[in-house]
DNA sequence: CCAAAAGTGTTAAAACTACACCCATGA
DNA sequence: TCATGGGTGTAGTTTTAACACTTTTGG
């Protein structure tokens, strides 16, 4: 017999930031065994990005700077005929901001490396791949790996994260001279001394935001 | 009162395609003043893509060779509550299919030029947009432009396709030594006198289609 | 023989790649 | 003073961009 086609919406959010020099995910714990990703129906008024960052502030505690919508997946339909809509979304945040260890929640939720990660349910473990092809093809042509730093960062701390995310080493100088080429970044006059203490302090910048979107039209503006 | 909040699943297509040198959008008569972009609702254990298709093979009788998620609107919300979700695709024919005027359908539905948009119904016009400049995005870093062209084109059609898409004209010597040093095209033997039997006939070319998959990888393939 | 479109190389400028040493700091 | 990470320039190669004439065909 046929049943009456309901759907379903939800909204799934893959939130990705850097640390310990590598690309991480947040994730919520679901059962003993599995892991998803925060998500959550849509208020009857709601906006999708609007539901998509309440969810993750809810989740998480954690206010998205950078969003955009990944991916739907419309195809699973459970046996009740109840068509599962799953608008995907992907965020990132600055590494300064992953204060998840402070909060008590660690049992409940936590970041996980790209080569780390826990079972997931449903098609969670997609959702995070796609993000993650998705994150490294925007990096070339966008400025959106910026999302990823704090107000103030060094020099090493970029490079770090374009190697992170592109999954290669850069050269040091070439680096730093197309950065500079590109007129991006100011310096803020301040130093921070390095992690460990060790070594030289680096000068810390931020970035111009005047130039920010400028930026997005003209292709390949980071070709590393 | 709060109604009950159901939820409405519609697909729309926009489908695109180079004739008469310029880029045109499928689009079918909604009213006497309106027209829409192909649409309507998946079938209750259909998978969107599919119906994508459908949809479009049975508005158009086209049967598209490329087509692709684009974006999922979600946000409108009518007076009775329930929720309209379109997920909107965007897909690629060649010019060689469109033998639209061929049909008595002429008056139903019909190509337009980037600059020559009817009025259209809800937010159509903001979905053709986004798919023209998706197109125009993908162009440079992957061979979606080659789904433009039938089977054997000559260099001169595959040019103005990027020329077409791209809105800037390219240098022809150039854009030959480029296409060449790629490696993609073999040629089929075959000549074809210009469209108006003036001038110099031109070879015809088709794509290895070997090639075709391993080119996707490595970012920025056309930078023209 | 004329109009129209196809086809073909070279050169200068810009971008990219590879590469090695000195500097400032805390321990 | 040493270990650690920060900071700097150059030269060879590759890629891109600009540019004009000859060829083949149909009318």
């Amino acid at each position: 017999m046929a049943r009456k086609s309901g759907i379903k919406l939800t909204v799934v959010v893959v939130v990705m930031t850097i640390s310990e020099g590598v690309l991480k995910t947040l994730l919520v714990r679901h059962d003993d065994n599995h892991w998803s990703l925060p998500g959550g129906i849509p208020h009857s008024d709601e906006p999708l990005t609007k539901a998509a960052e309440r969810i993750v502030l809810e989740s998480a505690g954690i206010d998205m700077e950078y969003l955009e919508q990944l991916f739907t997946f419309g195809d699973f339909i459970p046996d009740n005929g109840a068509r599962v809509i799953e608008v995907a979304y992907h965020g990132l945040v600055p590494s300064a901001l992953l204060r998840i260890d402070k909060l008590a929640t660690r049992q409940t939720i936590s970041w996980f490396a790209e080569d780390d990660q826990p079972p997931m349910i449903d098609n969670h473990q997609e959702v995070v791949s796609v993000a993650h092809q998705r994150l490294r093809g925007k990096l070339a042509y966008t400025a959106v790996g910026f999302e990823l730093l704090p107000d103030k960062f060094t020099l090493a701390d970029l490079q770090n994260l374009y190697e992170v995310i592109l999954g290669k080493e850069l050269d040091k100088r070439n680096f730093r001279k197309k950065i500079n080429d590109l007129g991006i970044l100011e310096p803020t006059g301040e130093e921070r001394t390095s992690r460990k203490g060790r070594g030289r302090p680096a000068s810390l910048y931020r970035f111009k935001s005047e130039v920010f979107h400028t930026i997005e039209t003209k292709g390949d503006i980071f070709p590393f």
